[in-house]
DNA sequence: CCGATATATAAGTAAACACTTATATGAATG
DNA sequence: CATTCATATAAGTGTTTACTTATATATCGG
């Protein structure tokens, strides 16, 4: 898969604001089970399912089984291709980057 | 506008390759009028048009009328709201996974 | 095994999207 | 002022998307 339809999958896949939502719990809490998500959301249990999904095949997050429950955590690489885009619009914004891309190479 | 509809307006906005294309092409080339962008683009007039809207309505484009021509080029706080959001995301690495804060100041 | 729990898949649907062709607006030029 | 050039809007269309309800699969405890 090309750099650019791995973009657009990370584009796509965040731009929805539910499974940004999704997205962002995951962040805050660490490490959570599908059921925990599903709790506390708008959308039914499917709909949470179909987002993590999403999120996974974007590489967006990782999952780990546990018995019946699926925990899920950030991949910190996932962001990886857009932070590869915006670092050629660094002269744009200059400083707010600076630091960014850095760190997550660190993370990886 | 709250700060997350505009990142999704933002994120939408890049999400769609022939757009983004649009916008990695008026961010080369400087300024660029609308004539030059549909020329070596695979869809037509009102398509270039329709997304220059797109861009220019999540502010990640300006536009300069010179008589006939609109000169287009790259808003540069446009990018803002995706900065700020994964800037976000900086702080929860250097908090979970590692003190990623420390090991850029170390590597400095 | 059975029943309960956790998650995934199937199928259907309304809305959003990215395009098209046709036409309208706006601005320069002869 | 009429024509040409640059861009925008209108209207229509096939495709994608984000959801729903219903059902299937998987795992555990008794």
């Amino acid at each position: 898969m090309t750099a650019a339809v791995q973009l657009t999958n990370v584009l796509k896949t965040l731009a929805d604001p539910t499974r940004r939502a999704v997205f962002e719990r995951i962040a805050r809490e660490g490490e959570v089970a599908a059921t925990g998500l599903v709790q506390g959301s708008k959308v039914s249990q499917p709909a949470v399912s179909q987002h993590l999904r999403a999120l996974r095949d974007a590489g967006l997050v990782a999952e780990r089984r546990e018995g019946r429950h699926i925990h899920y955590r950030v991949a910190p690489k996932g962001l990886g291709p857009l932070i590869d885009w915006l670092g050629h619009y660094q002269t744009f914004w200059q400083e707010r980057f600076e630091n960014l891309e850095k760190l997550l190479k660190e993370s990886e």
